[in-house]
RNA sequence: GCCGUUGUGGCUCAGGGGUAGAGCAGCUCACUCGUAAUGAGCAGGUCGUCGGUUCGAUUCCGACCAACGGCUCCA
C-alpha cells in the first residue's frame, strides 16, 4: 500500500498509510493523544478528525489544550442545542448558530417564543442527547442537492443561506436524526460536549437586520470540562454582585427616577462627589497638556443644527424647545460652541493647534430599549475636546491624544485594546483627506507600540477613528475613548487659518473623548473596582468613629481638622457600638475608619483601619492628612 | 423601536378575587460598649399608572409607563 509523508508541528515526519485520517495520525503518535484529539489543522486550516490527509500535509493534532478547542466545542453544542430544540419542538424552523466569546446561541424561528421551562427541558434533552454518544458526521453535497434536501426538511432559513453562499458545493453536519448546514470542523461524537449550560432566552433579528423578522435566540456556554465551566458561572455572579446599578444604590452614589424620566440618572452627594474629584483631575491632566478650557450653552437655535447636519442626520436622537417662536436644539454633542469659538476670529498657522476642552454635557433620546443603568443613559458629560489643527500636525496631535490615553488607563489602572475603523462606502471627503488622516491614525498606532485591530469600512462616513476598548478586572470589555477625524464640520462651518503664504486654508477637526463619559465611566469604575474605589477617588475617604459617647468632642475635634484640610472624612459619632460602626462603614467601603477611644483621646491621636481591616499605627490626625495627601498625589 | 420577563412599604422578598405580611433600614427607649450586626417597642404600603370584567380587583383582562435579559444602535 502507498504511504503518504505529514510533517508535525516540531518539524518531524511521520509515514502513514494513504487515506489516513487526522485521527489515524494522532493515534499512530499514541493512544493517549488520539483520545484526547478533538480536530486537526491542516496546512494551517482547521478540519475534522475524520479528515483525510495527503502526501507532505503539515498538520498538528487539536487537543481541549489548544487555544482552537473551546470555539470547535461551542459550536458543536449549539448543533447539539439545535438538536434538543428540533426534537422537542418539530415545528421550530433552524437559522445559525454560532460559537461566540463568551459561549454559543442558536436563532430558531418559532411561532411560540421559548419560556425558562422550556430552557430546563432542552437542556436536559441535550444531556441525554450527548450521552447518547453520537457521531458527529461531515457529508458535501453540491448546493442544489442541499437546498433540496433542506427544502424537503422544510428549512427555509438554511436554503436562503446556501443560495446567498453561492458556492458550488457546501457541507452538512449530521448527528442522529439531525442534520445541519456547516462549514464545520466540529468534535467526532456529541459525547465530547461535557460542560455545558443553557443561559438565556432573547429575541433576536433574522441576520442582525431589525427589518427582518424576530426569531428567539438561546444563548448558552461550553467548557471542556466542568471545572472551567464553574469558573465561568462564578464569573458571572461574580459580575453580578458587583452590577453598578446595585452598588450605585448601596453606597448612595445616584439614582433613577420614574418621575424625572427614564435614562436621567441623579446624582446624589457621594456619586457627585465622585464625579467631581474625576472632573477636577480632567481638568488638571487637559491644563497640564496645553489644552483650553471652554464652556458653551445647553441650547443652540435649530439653524445651527441644521447647518452642522446634525439636524438631518441626527434629528431622531435629538431633544427641541422653542422659546419666543424660536426653536431651539438641546446640544447632543459639544462641538457646535467650539467651532463658533474658533471663528469668533481670524486664526492664524501660529494658533495652531487649538485644543478645546469641555467638561461638555449632552442629551440624547436614546431608544427606550438600550437605556442600561450609568452605562447608557440620555444625559451625559463627555470630557469632550475638539483640536483643530493643520495638515502637518494632525500626526503629533493624534499621538498625543493615544499618550493621553495611556497615561490616564494607567493611573485607573486599566488595560485597553484598540481600533481603527477606515472609510466606508457611504462618506464624504476627498481620496487624499482619507489617506492623510487614516495614515495619522495608523503611524500613531504602530508608534504606540501597543496590538490593535482593523475594523475595514466601519469609520464615520465624516471621518476614519480610533476606538479604545478598556478591559475591566473581569476581562469585559468597555468602549470609553475614542478619537474621530471630521472633515464634515471645518467645510461646513468654513473654518480656515492663514497659512504662512498668506492663503485661506482649511484646519483638520479632531473630535477626542478620553474616559468617554463620565457616567459610563463611573459605571465601569464601580464594577471594576467593586465599589472599593482608590483612596485619591473615593467620594468618602475616612470616617471618624467613636467607641463611646464620651470621646465626641475630641471626635468633632479631628473630624473638623481633616475636612479643613480637605480629607473627605465623614463622622460617625452614634451611641452604637464600635464593631456595628466598623461594620457599616466597612459596608459603604471607606477606605479608613479612624478609631478614637480613651487611649487616642488622652495621646491626641487616631488610629486608622484600613478596610482590609488592618490597623495603621496610632498617628496624630495632621501625620493622618500628610499620609492621605500623599497617597492621592500618587493616585493611590 | 423590536422580542421576552418583571413591577407589593427606603431595600430584599412572601402572599393572593373579600381592601396586605416578613427581614433589614427608620423612629423611641434601655445598654456606654475597642475593630463586620445589643435588646425591646413604635411607625411605615390607595400592591407602577389608567381603563375593563365583577356585588367586590392589589390579585383576572387590556393599554400605557418603568425596570431587567437580549436584538438593533451607541459615549
Amino acid at each position: 500500500m502507498a504511504t503518504i509523508s505529514i510533517t508535525l508541528p516540531d518539524n518531524s515526519s511521520r509515514e502513514l498509510n494513504e487515506g489516513a485520517s487526522v485521527y489515524d495520525l494522532a493515534a499512530s503518535i499514541g493512544a493517549g493523544l488520539a483520545k484526547a484529539a478533538i480536530a486537526g489543522k491542516i496546512n494551517g486550516q482547521l478540519v475534522d478528525l475524520s479528515s483525510r490527509l495527503t502526501d507532505a500535509d503539515r498538520v498538528e493534532i487539536v487537543t481541549e489544550k489548544s487555544p482552537e478547542a473551546l470555539e470547535i466545542i461551542r459550536h458543536s453544542a449549539s448543533h447539539l442545542m439545535a438538536q434538543a430544540v428540533k426534537e422537542l419542538f418539530p415545528q421550530a424552523k433552524v437559522t445559525i448558530g454560532p460559537a461566540i466569546e463568551t459561549g454559543f446561541y442558536y436563532d430558531f424561528d418559532v411561532d411560540k417564543p421559548f419560556t425558562p421551562d422550556d430552557l430546563e427541558r432542552i437542556e436536559a434533552k441535550m444531556l441525554l442527547l450527548a450521552s447518547a454518544d453520537q457521531k458527529i458526521e461531515r457529508h458535501e453535497y453540491s448546493s442544489v442537492d442541499a437546498i433540496s434536501m433542506f427544502e424537503a426538511m422544510g428549512e427555509p432559513y438554511k436554503t436562503e443561506l446556501i443560495t446567498d453562499l453561492g458556492v458550488e458545493r457546501v457541507s452538512v453536519y449530521s448527528q442522529g436524526t439531525f442534520a445541519d448546514l456547516c462549514r464545520g470542523p466540529h468534535l467526532p461524537s456529541t459525547a465530547r460536549i461535557k460542560a455545558f449550560k443553557l443561559l438565556s432566552i432573547a429575541g433576536a433579528y433574522w441576520r442582525g437586520n431589525e427589518k427582518n423578522r424576530m426569531l428567539q435566540r438561546i444563548y448558552g456556554t461550553a467548557f471542556v470540562d466542568k471545572k472551567e465551566l464553574e469558573a465561568y458561572l462564578n464569573r458571572l455572579e461574580e459580575a453580578k454582585r458587583r452590577d453598578h446599578r446595585k452598588i450605585g444604590r448601596e453606597l448612595d452614589l445616584f439614582s433613577f427616577s420614574d418621575e424625572v424620566g427614564a435614562g436621567f440618572p441623579i446624582w446624589h452627594p457621594k456619586g457627585a462627589m465622585l464625579r467631581t474629584v474625576l472632573e477636577d483631575f480632567e481638568r488638571k491632566e487637559h491644563l497640564k497638556r496645553d489644552y483650553d478650557i471652554v464652556v458653551g450653552p445647553q441650547i443652540l437655535k435649530s439653524e445651527l443644527w441644521q447647518r452642522s447636519g446634525h439636524y438631518e442626520n441626527y434629528r431622531e436622537n435629538m431633544y427641541f424647545t422653542e422659546v419666543d417662536e424660536q426653536s431651539y436644539g438641546i446640544k447632543p454633542m459639544n462641538c457646535l460652541s467650539h467651532m463658533m469659538i474658533y471663528k469668533s476670529q481670524l486664526r492664524s498657522y501660529r494658533d495652531l493647534p487649538l485644543r478645546f476642552f469641555e467638561l461638555g454635557t449632552v442629551h440624547r433620546h436614546e431608544r427606550a430599549g438600550v437605556l442600561h443603568g450609568l452605562m447608557r443613559v440620555r444625559c451625559f458629560t463627555q470630557d469632550d475636546a475638539h483640536i483643530l489643527c493643520t495638515p502637518e500636525q494632525l500626526d503629533a496631535e493624534i499621538k498625543g491624544v493615544i499618550s493621553f490615553v495611556n497615561d490616564v488607563m494607567a493611573i485607573f489602572g486599566f488595560e485597553y485594546e484598540m481600533e481603527l475603523s477606515t472609510r466606508p462606502e457611504k462618506s464624504i471627503g476627498s481620496d487624499s483627506d482619507w489617506e492623510q488622516a487614516t495614515g495619522a491614525l495608523l503611524s500613531a498606532l504602530k508608534d504606540s507600540g501597543r496590538p490593535y485591530e482593523i475594523n475595514e469600512g466601519d469609520g464615520a462616513f465624516y471621518g476614519p477613528k480610533i476606538d479604545i476598548k478598556l478591559r475591566d478586572c473581569l476581562d469585559r470589555r468597555w468602549q470609553c475613548a475614542t478619537i474621530q477625524c471630521d472633515f464634515t464640520l471645518p467645510e461646513r462651518f468654513d473654518l480656515t487659518y492663514v497659512a504662512p503664504d498668506g492663503e485661506r486654508k482649511r484646519p483638520i477637526m479632531v473630535h477626542r473623548v478620553i474616559l468617554g463619559s463620565i457616567e459610563r465611566f463611573i459605571g465601569v469604575l464601580i464594577e471594576h473596582f467593586a465599589g472599593s474605589f482608590p483612596l485619591w477617588i473615593s467620594p468618602v475617604q475616612a470616617v471618624v468613629v467613636t467607641v463611646t459617647d464620651s470621646q465626641i468632642p475630641y471626635a468633632q475635634d479631628v473630624y473638623r481638622q481633616l475636612r479643613n484640610a480637605g480629607i473627605r472624612v465623614e463622622r460617625d459619632v452614634r451611641n452604637e457600638k464600635l464593631s456595628f460602626k466598623i461594620r457599616e462603614a466597612q459596608l459603604q467601603k471607606i477606605p479608613y475608619m479612624l478609631v478614637i477611644g480613651d487611649k487616642e483621646v488622652e495621646q491626641g491621636t487616631v488610629t486608622p483601619r484600613y478596610r482590609d481591616g488592618k490597623n495603621l499605627p496610632a498617628m496624630k490626625p495632621e501625620e493622618f492628612v500628610d499620609f492621605v495627601t500623599k497617597e492621592c498625589k500618587d493616585y493611590k
